[in-house]
DNA sequence: CCTTGACCTTCCAGTCACTGGAAGCCTTAT
DNA sequence: ATAAGGCTTCCAGTGACTGGAAGGTCAAGG
């Protein structure tokens, strides 16, 4: 397979592809004309990988649970220890963006918008 | 006042204020030593921009808020329609990490996380 | 055989908002 | 005289791509 075919399959641009083997995530053959060759292995660490980003794992999050995976003698306390500590972050995440939609929400709430220059949402801004 | 004082006063790091500088959202004074010598207007810039930053306005946000904010014949339909945006994308992010919570979860609590290497995380991303 | 178009290749630069570090000047206190 | 601390500039790196340029390759049609 072709780079094109891969990325159509695992739904990650070319561009994504390259650059994960620039990194080490994957090694893809080459064929004669130089273009890189997919086995179906590559396909699967490929869609791995794009299902890892989707759920929000950081780059090397990947690699080790890439690593993991294809180490037998993992054990699933390995992974879950990558997971809850991703998971962690995401509530941190949630819980940062949450208070800033509390405090942003209520002041467009309180914002007229209209053709007058005053304005809570600069009020509050500018004053704390 | 230096970029000391200036900095601990607004909470912003030294390098920071300096790069806002650079980017040209405030545009302090000059000593004779070659020091920035910040005024209270300054002072007063920073601190709204680190207000607005912390609620997650973008930096082109924040230049174009602080036009407005110095604009006396500005309307606070521009600064809402600005505050609405953000606000969108705020809910946006928390609707995707909702998402990635909600599926991380349930493989996290599926998980074993002992020594077996069987794991409902790695199966998942492998197989979808 | 030639051309066209769709692939593919590499490499460089840009994104966003800083942040770290190096090299060197200025000020104040001892 | 010197040491500490603060200030300056400039360059490079962060994460995870993304865009674009310049050029090689391949299959189909005329």
């Amino acid at each position: 397979m072709n780079i094109g075919d891969v990325a159509e399959k695992s739904g990650l641009p070319p561009k994504t592809i390259r650059y994960y083997e620039d990194i080490g995530l994957i090694d893809p053959l080459r064929s004669a004309n130089g273009y890189r060759s997919f086995r179906a292995a590559d396909l699967h660490k490929l869609a791995f990988l794009g299902r890892a980003r989707a759920l929000g794992f950081s780059i090397e999050d990947c690699r080790a649970l890439l690593q993991l995976y294809e180490d037998e003698s993992r054990t699933s306390a390995e992974v879950k220890l990558i997971a809850e500590h991703h998971l962690q972050e995401i509530d941190l995440k949630i819980a940062g963006l949450k208070e800033m939609q509390n405090t942003l929400a209520a002041l467009v709430d309180a914002c007229a918008g209209d053709h007058r220059p005053d304005c809570p949402i600069l009020e509050s801004l500018a004053d704390g």
